[in-house]
DNA sequence: CGGATAGTTGACTTGCGTCAATCCGCGTGG
DNA sequence: CCACGCGGATTGACGCAAGTCAACTATCCG
C-alpha cells in the first residue's frame, strides 16, 4: 500500500473491501479523510504527482485491479493541456481542502489558526503577494472563524495568544511573522502539498 | 456569482483579489471551505456538474478572466474517456471531502455521526451493498472516531444516544436504520452531491 | 482457560461557545 | 465640525460538549 512520501505509486479500482486514507499528526492521532468503497477510484493524486500526500490502509481484505501508472500518464500525454491542467487544479484544491479537514478534525485552536496563517502567506507568496515576513489579509475575525470552525470570539483569543507570544500579527489587514520558525513548529506545517508540480504540466 | 443549486455556471482564472467558497448550515452558521487568491481556479466543479455545490462570495474586489464553458466542456469532449473518467473522479471525492470538511467544522458529535452513517449508507447502495434498512460495516468505533474527529469514547456515546433515540444501530458489523426520515433530518442530510453524474459521462 | 481487542460506563477536566458589555475607527449627514 | 451609527475588535463571566483517565465487561481466538 501507500505511504506519506514514497513515490511511482499505481492507481486502484477497488473490487470489493474497504480502505480508508487517513493521515498522521505529530501527536499519534490521526484523521481518516475517506473511505475508499467498492467500484471507487484509489491512489490517483499519487500517481499524477508522483507522491502520496496521505496514508492508506485497508479496512477490510480487499480485492483491487490495478489502473497502471502508464497507461494513465500516457492517456494524459495524448489529452489536450486545458483538459490536463484543470485535472492538475482540481487535485491541488483536493490536496488543500484535505489538509484543511485533518487541521479542523485534529488540531485545536492554536495549532489550527497557525496553520492557517501560514499556509495563506505560503500560497501568496508563490504568486508574488507576500515575503517571508508576512502579507496583506483583508480578512475579518469572523471569516477567519468561519474558515477554521470556531467562534469569532475566540478566535480572537487566540490571535492574542498569538501576538503576545511574539509569533505572529494579525492587524489592520496585515499579517506580520515574528518569530516564523517557532510558528511552523507549532503548527506543524509542512508546505509540502502546495508545490506540486507533478509530471502532467511539464 | 454562483450560488448553490443554480446551474449553467462559468468557470474564472482570478486574476486580482480574493474569493472565499463555504457552505451554510441550517442554523445559519457557516463553513469557509477555501480561499481563492490571484491565479486560483474558479467554478470548475459547477461547470463540470453543471450544478453549484457550495456558494461563493468575494472577499475583496476582484478581477477575473472567464474560461467559457463550452471551451471546457468542448475539450472534454475530445479527451480520452479514462481521462475524463479520472477528473470525474476526482471531483466526486473532492466534493466528498468538502462535505466531510463541513461536518467536522460545523456540526456537533451527533449530527456528525448520523450524517456519516447516512452517507456510508447511500454509497454503498449506490453498488448494491446496502439498502434502505442499513448495511454491513466492517469499522470499529476506534476508526469511527478518527473519521469524525471525536474520541473513541465519545463516539461510544453518541452512538448509545441514537440507538437509545431509536434512529440507528450500529452493532456487530451491521448498521441498521431505525427511523431514516428522522436521523435525515437530525443529520441534515442531502445526497444531491453523490448522485453527480454530470454531462462528461454521457 | 488465558490473553488480546473492542465496547461500555462513570467521574472529572478543559477547550471552546455563548451572552453581554465596551471600545475603536470610519463614514454619513445634520 | 460634531453626532451618530455601524461593523469589527476586545474582554470578562459563565456553561456545556467533548476529551481524558480509569475501570469493568464482552467477545473472540489460540
Amino acid at each position: 500500500m501507500a505511504f506519506e512520501g514514497q513515490t511511482n505509486q499505481s492507481a486502484f479500482i477497488l473490487a470489493s473491501g474497504w480502505v480508508c486514507s487517513y493521515k498522521l499528526m505529530p501527536g499519534g492521532t490521526r484523521q481518516i479523510v475517506d473511505f475508499q468503497l467498492p467500484g471507487d477510484f484509489l491512489g490517483l493524486r499519487s500517481v499524477l504527482f508522483r507522491t502520496a500526500d496521505h496514508n492508506i490502509e485497508p479496512v477490510t481484505k480487499v480485492e483491487a485491479s490495478e489502473v497502471l501508472a502508464s497507461d494513465l500518464l500516457s492517456t494524459f500525454s495524448r489529452t489536450p493541456r486545458l483538459a490536463t491542467a484543470v485535472l492538475w487544479a482540481a487535485s491541488r484544491d483536493e490536496a488543500m481542502v484535505v489538509e484543511h479537514l485533518v487541521g479542523i478534525g485534529r488540531r485545536d485552536a492554536l495549532e489550527r489558526t497557525a496553520h492557517f496563517l501560514l499556509e495563506l502567506g505560503a500560497r501568496l507568496k508563490l504568486v508574488g503577494l507576500g515575503t517571508k515576513n508576512g502579507y496583506a489579509c483583508p480578512l475579518s475575525q469572523y471569516m477567519l472563524a468561519d474558515a477554521l470552525g470556531l467562534s469569532a470570539i475566540h478566535v480572537n483569543r487566540v490571535l492574542r495568544e498569538l501576538r503576545e507570544g511574539g509569533l505572529v500579527t494579525f492587524q489592520r489587514g496585515q499579517v506580520t511573522f515574528h518569530d516564523f520558525d517557532r510558528l511552523v513548529a507549532i503548527a506543524d506545517f509542512d508546505r509540502a502539498y502546495l508545490d506540486h508540480d507533478g509530471p502532467l504540466l511539464a
